[in-house]
DNA sequence: GTCTATATACGGATAGAC
DNA sequence: GTCTATCCGTATATAGAC
C-alpha cells in the first residue's frame, strides 16, 4: 500500500458531522426521547457543535445549558430531549469519539501487512483522525476526569490498549530490521505524547502552517532515523 | 559540569512546599488580610496543598469552596483571609508555577557553557521541576483556559519562550557538530510534547517505575541519537 | 417536538461574633 | 485570625402549554 495522504484519508472515511451523529443514533437506539432519525441527527449536530466550541473554550463544568441553548438556538427544554443529563451529554460525545477511532484504526491497519507500513499507517491514521475530529479529541482528553468511574475506566483502557498497540508495531518493525532496536514502551509512549500534542495545541500548528502531514512525516522521521551506537557526544 | 541527577537536583534546589509558599508571599505583600508570615506559610501550604489534590481530580470549576473547606479543616471565612476570591486562587497558583520555573531553568542553564550540556541541562531541568512540582504543572496545564485574558496571555507567552530556547538550544548545538541538523522548530515542537507528557501522564509512567532520569535519559537518548541520511526503509 | 416558566438546590461570598 | 450563619445569584432540570 502506498503511503496514505489526508486528503486521500478524508475521501475514504466519512467523518462528517451528520454520519458522527447517525452513529450515535445508530448506537443508542432508546437514549432520545425524539424519535425520527432526521432530526436527531439534525439536532445533534447542532448540539455536539456547540457544546465542542463552548467546553474547549472555558470547560465542560463551565459551561451552562444556557449558554448552549443561546448557542444552538434550542430551548432548555428542546436540549433535554437529547440527553437526561448535562454529564450525559458529556458521556455521549467521549463515547463517540473512542468508538470511531478504534473502528477506523483497526480497518485501516487491517490493509497493511508490512511492519514498517503498518507502523506507518497507524501513526498517520491517528493524526488524520484527530486532524479531521480535533475538537473531539481536545475535549476527551481535558474532560477525561469528569467522567464517572466506570466510562472513566473505558476511556483509560482504551488509551493503554493503543499505547500496547504502537508498542507492538514498534518491536515488530525493529524485528523486521526496518527499525533499530530501543526501548519500545518507553518508545511507544513518547510516541503518544507527539501524537497527542498534535490535537492538544492544535492553534499553534496551525499558525504556523505546520500540515498534518508535515506532522506525520517529522514524526515518523524521528522515529525511523533513531540510530544509536557510538556517538559523537562527549 | 557533569550530569546533574535527580537527587543533586533536589539538594541545591529548595522546591519544599513551605519554600513555595514564602515566596508568594513575598512576591504579593499587599494580598492577604493576614499579614504575620508564619501564619500565612503555614495556612498557604494547607491550602495549595488541598486546591491542587481536589482540582487535580475532577477539576478546577467542579472544585467548591465547601469541598477546600472540608479538605483543609479551614472554614471559607479563613479561606477568603488569604484570596478575595476564587479565580484568585487559581491565577496564585498559575503565577507561582511559572516563576519558579522561569527563574530556577535561568540559573542552571547559566552554569553550562557547551552547546550540549545546555541542551542536556535543559531538559533534564524541566523534567526535574515537573517531577518536583507535579501537581503545580499538571494543574496550569490543565486550567490555563480558565485564566482571564491577561493572564492567560502571560502564560501562553512564557509556553513559547519556553520552546524557543529549546529552538535555539537545539540549533546551537547542531551548529556545533554536536548532534545532527533537523527542522529546529517542530523539533522543539516534538520535544516539549515528550516534557509535557512527564507530568501529564504522571500516573501511568510512576506505575512503570520509570524514574525521571529514565525518562530523560530516554528523551535525550532520542533526540542525541538522531542520523538522518540514506536509510534501511523501503 | 419544542417552547416558556419555574421548582429546587447549590455555590460563592460576606457579616459580625468571638 | 477564625468561625458560624446566611444572603443572593445562578445552575440544572422539569412541568405543562402549544
Amino acid at each position: 500500500m502506498a503511503a496514505m495522504s489526508y486528503s486521500e484519508f478524508k475521501k475514504m472515511v466519512d467523518l462528517s458531522k451528520a454520519e458522527l451523529c447517525r452513529e450515535v443514533f445508530a448506537r443508542h437506539p432508546g437514549a432520545f426521547r425524539v424519535k425520527k432519525e432526521a432530526t436527531v441527527v439534525r439536532n445533534l449536530e447542532r448540539i455536539f457543535a456547540a457544546a465542542l466550541r463552548i467546553a474547549n473554550q472555558k470547560g465542560f463544568a463551565a459551561m451552562t445549558m444556557r449558554d448552549l441553548s443561546a448557542e444552538t438556538g434550542m430551548s432548555m427544554g428542546a436540549l433535554y430531549a437529547y440527553f437526561p443529563a448535562k454529564e450525559d451529554l458529556l458521556a455521549m460525545l467521549q463515547d463517540q469519539r473512542r468508538s470511531v477511532t478504534r473502528r477506523i484504526l483497526e480497518q485501516r491497519l487491517a490493509q497493511a501487512s508490512d511492519p514498517l507500513e503498518r507502523l506507518r499507517c497507524a501513526v498517520r491514521t491517528h493524526l488524520y483522525l484527530s486532524e479531521a475530529m480535533q475538537p473531539w479529541f481536545f475535549f476527551a482528553y481535558m474532560e477525561a476526569r469528569r467522567l464517572p468511574p466506570a466510562e472513566r475506566r473505558r476511556t483509560l483502557e482504551g488509551e493503554l490498549a493503543t499505547e500496547r498497540l504502537f508498542e507492538d508495531l514498534l518491536r515488530q518493525a525493529a524485528e523486521a530490521g526496518a527499525i533499530a532496536a530501543r526501548d519500545f514502551r518507553l518508545s511507544a509512549s513518547l510516541l503518544k505524547a507527539m501524537l497527542q500534542d498534535w490535537y492538544l495545541k492544535h492553534w499553534k500548528h496551525a499558525g504556523r502552517k505546520i500540515t498534518v502531514d508535515q506532522y506525520a512525516a517529522a514524526v515518523l522521521d524521528q522515529i525511523e532515523h533513531y540510530r544509536p551506537g557510538p556517538g559523537q557526544n562527549g
